[in-house]
DNA sequence: TATAATTGTCATATAATTGTCATAATATGA
DNA sequence: TCATATTATGACAATTATATGACAATTATA
């Protein structure tokens, strides 16, 4: 659930140092020492962001960069690049490779983590567990709290996920089998009549609210979560 | 637990009366002679706050400030800067330094420790012992008391500090094992289910005044502490 | 040392959630 | 409009999760 932060830093010392500290802060680190060993991990799991350090033995941040870019599979992973050298230039060109921030050693780690919450409540606003609102309607994943219109609204494991699924992927209609395969785990053996009852579940609790109005059924197809 | 206060000050006097002083008032006092012998501790240990002398043999306080201000790593401790000097000029550099508050010789012990908890509560509130209220329940960690509507309850130890937990912790759902490790330490052999009898005891022990309610199981996850 | 308090575990009771089914209601297209 | 496909709904039993009381062991206190 917590988003994978791929740390590229070939000074040990630094690659702890904000990995204790993406730890802290509720992320998943995953260290490299160097861009090949980073290669093949991305290769293994695409990982949510990327803090890249600049030079590197062997293949350098900016060289690791490109090819990230290159591929469709990370082209568009955001990237943090980390560099001793202060200078504009590299700043560009930095950003001109897709870096898309950049920070300048020594910086203090609260930054960083400031720099990555900004990247990511941009690109994938779920991960950092923030609540999300559609509408007066407020789902809350950190203190697992639903509220409609400022009121509490008490629901079963399952409904939440359900919901939670659904205010982030809006305006979109998946079918039961996408349903199941999101919210109960893609290995469920469940039957596909039973997304129905729940979405009746989770109908009848926003009923009160109005709420309710936001899960559609396109006929024939599935369901969607939209305004209007 | 304890918030560590480094103290930088060569007239060894003034040194113990200040640290005798922090001691009694439960701050973690650390003692420096110099600027030079501070800079070494605080490369082993990143104090939570500085108390430092203006003038110094050797490397003087402003100059000390600076260089703390310069490095990612101590730039946001806090620092109050003592000085004999009273004229404004003084004070005007100091913060300019980055002192956050700045104390004239002589002072009293009392306005010094008050001023360490203003600038704590800012930065660091966990640090100060300082009573927590939720909506007329205060736990007061200092003399180890609950009152709930003025009324003293008595609970456990462990029921306290799980208490504490949770009204440090407020509004977040946490699970079995999280309580378990944040309460009993990281390490306990217990079983998850012991925490749902201790939970059960502490609701026992509110129930009379109504805090219970504040205690709510999140089914299928966990517990959480908040008011509604 | 005797007594009281606290603690972790267990067994059991209670409660909440879940998947399925049968049936009713609704939508769709010929 | 009608037949058919699709979805909604209420009920139910099974399962899972939580609450609770009791107990023995340990620890603190008088």
């Amino acid at each position: 659930m917590a988003a994978n932060i791929l740390i590229v830093e070939d000074e040990s010392s630094i690659l702890e140092l904000i990995s204790l500290n993406l730890h802290q802060a509720g992320f998943n680190p995953i260290r490299a020492i160097s861009a090949e060993y980073a290669n093949n991990l991305v290769k293994e799991t695409i990982p949510d962001l990327i803090v890249l350090d600049w030079m590197l033995p062997g293949m350098d941040g900016i060289e690791f960069a490109k090819r990230l870019r290159a591929n469709s599979e990370t082209k568009n992973i955001p990237i943090i690049m980390l560099t001793a050298k202060s200078d504009e230039d590299n700043k560009i060109k930095g950003l001109d490779v897709g870096a898309d921030d950049y920070l300048t050693k020594p910086f203090s780690p609260r930054e960083l983590i400031a720099r990555i919450k900004a990247l990511l409540r941009r690109r994938s606003p779920e991960l950092i567990n923030e609540p999300i609102t559609i509408d007066g309607l407020v789902l809350d994943p950190s203190s697992h709290k639903i509220q409609a219109n400022n009121k509490n609204i008490n629901i079963g494991p399952t409904e939440f996920k359900l919901l939670h699924f659904f205010m982030k992927n809006t305006d979109r209609v998946y079918s039961r089998n996408q349903i199941l395969d999101k919210v109960w785990g893609n290995n469920s053996v469940i039957d596909d009549r039973t997304v129905d009852v729940h979405i009746k579940r989770l109908r009848k609790s926003l009923n009160h609210s109005g709420y309710d109005k936001l899960i559609q059924t396109v006929h024939g197809t599935g369901y969607r979560f939209s305004k209007e």
